[in-house]
DNA sequence: CGGCGGATTGAAGGGAATCAATGCTTGTGG
DNA sequence: CCACAAGCATTGATTCCCTTCAATCCGCCG
């Protein structure tokens, strides 16, 4: 487990519909330090109370909550091009930890050098806009958490990170990797890992997906957007969402 | 759990309201006109696309996201000096509910109006800070639900709304008014309105709090807290928040 | 008074947790 | 190169928390 700069070359890629603030909140990212974390390094702990904001660049993150007695909750999961701890970064003292969940790539931002940046007020809207996409997924789950079962709340999951992989171009076809372990996904999910590993086998029984490993293969979109109740419908039809990668 | 030195940083930013595009922001409200609305009436509808941002005066609201078969979770609760949609305001169509849940005294921002004060970078990064605070709010109920039963969700809620509206000295002893129908708590709570009942008659019988009609009364601060498994502390000791009331 | 939304309580069933054993990979060191 | 350990995944048996279904009650209001 450890955090290592390195320098590898990230290609530029021109984000054609992407606003000057974003490009400016990108290139400060870019202009940064490159890391890269093994699997499970904890990129900012709890408690830290001058997080940094992340840009992930390749690989997942999650961001977890634990609690005194062991058990925890993953309350967010990142892709690459995604921006994490906007908030963290101006609020100060987070309680969760942001953890790679496997070889990850990444670039980092100081809390204050983060905070310079918002003093645009182009990049603090984008900032807001940011927060705001960010909320309306954890708003998803929220209620995927609340309200189905875990039938459903793995169907609405799946079919969430596919989206958003295939919106940011990521993948093309129905299959992706998911580094995450079956535990992982329970405290994603709020289930214990062996209900996880019922419920994918139930999946791939009836023909939804497939599982190996960590690669997921979409079997059947429409039967998951079905057992999702409506929690996985994307809304509006984006368009192409390169992120900040 | 160590005692920890004195971060100054914190309080700079823990009185969003205090500072001057705090009120720069709460200016704006209330040079609006002020709004009144019943139990149940819905502030903001989802499908809306032009969201505007409201500041929460009196009363209790929150907001909803309903699925195809009626089911329904509630994702978040405002109490008085809270703004709520500044997301949506400026990210444009919501797909939920903003809903009073009883009688309700707020006012109002169109989503253009509070795009214009967002070019003050100082109310931009307020506007940050406010949203962050908020997901750190979304954030500890997302883990109840994912981990904690019924007994311990119900705990975390309770006083997590006790805990807001004292460090908004709303209230002063143990006891508050709380507008919303087992119905709704379970909505928001992941349970049903069968099982509210239940779980409130065993914390009543074992003395933890009271409840009648919509009045709450916290029996055992400290059993709660314990019920909760750790995800209703006060995790900084904030100064006294007005919010924007 | 009657109706209605909300709350309470009981009985029965089901979904998920727990307990426990086993198998499968992977990485490490002898 | 193999042995072995550790982490991860699978599966069965049992338990229990919560849902569902249903009946009743209560306070409130037209």
């Amino acid at each position: 487990m450890s955090i290592e700069p390195v320098d590898f070359k990230v290609r530029r890629i021109s984000s054609p519909g992407a606003s000057a603030a974003g490009a400016k909140l990108r290139e400060a990212f870019v202009n940064g330090l490159a890391h890269v974390a093994a699997r499970g390094a904890t990129l900012v702990a709890a408690g830290n109370s001058e997080p940094p904001a992340l840009l992930i660049q390749r690989g997942m993150a999650y961001r977890a909550l634990s609690m005194p007695d062991g058990r925890r909750a993953i309350i967010d999961i990142y892709i690459p091009g995604d921006i994490v701890g906007i908030d963290d970064a101006v609020l100060g003292r987070v309680n969760h930890d942001t953890v790679a969940a496997g070889k990850l790539g990444y670039r980092m931002l100081s809390a204050a050098a983060f905070g310079a940046l918002l003093v645009d007020p182009d990049v603090a809207a984008c900032a807001v806009r940011l927060m705001g996409e960010g909320r309306r997924r954890t708003d998803r789950h929220m209620a995927a958490v609340t309200r189905l079962d875990a039938h459903g709340r793995m169907a609405g999951f799946m079919l969430g990170i596919y989206d958003r992989l295939r919106r940011r171009e990521l993948i093309h076809g129905r299959s992706f990797s998911l580094p995450l372990t079956q535990d992982q996904l329970g405290d994603h999910l709020g289930m214990t890992m062996v209900h996880v590993s019922r419920t994918l086998r139930r999946m791939r029984e009836s023909g939804l997906l497939l599982v190996d490993r960590q690669m997921i293969i979409i079997l059947d979109v429409e039967a998951l957007r079905r057992a999702a109740n409506g929690l996985a419908d994307t809304l509006k039809p984006y368009p192409a969402d390169r992120g900040f990668a």
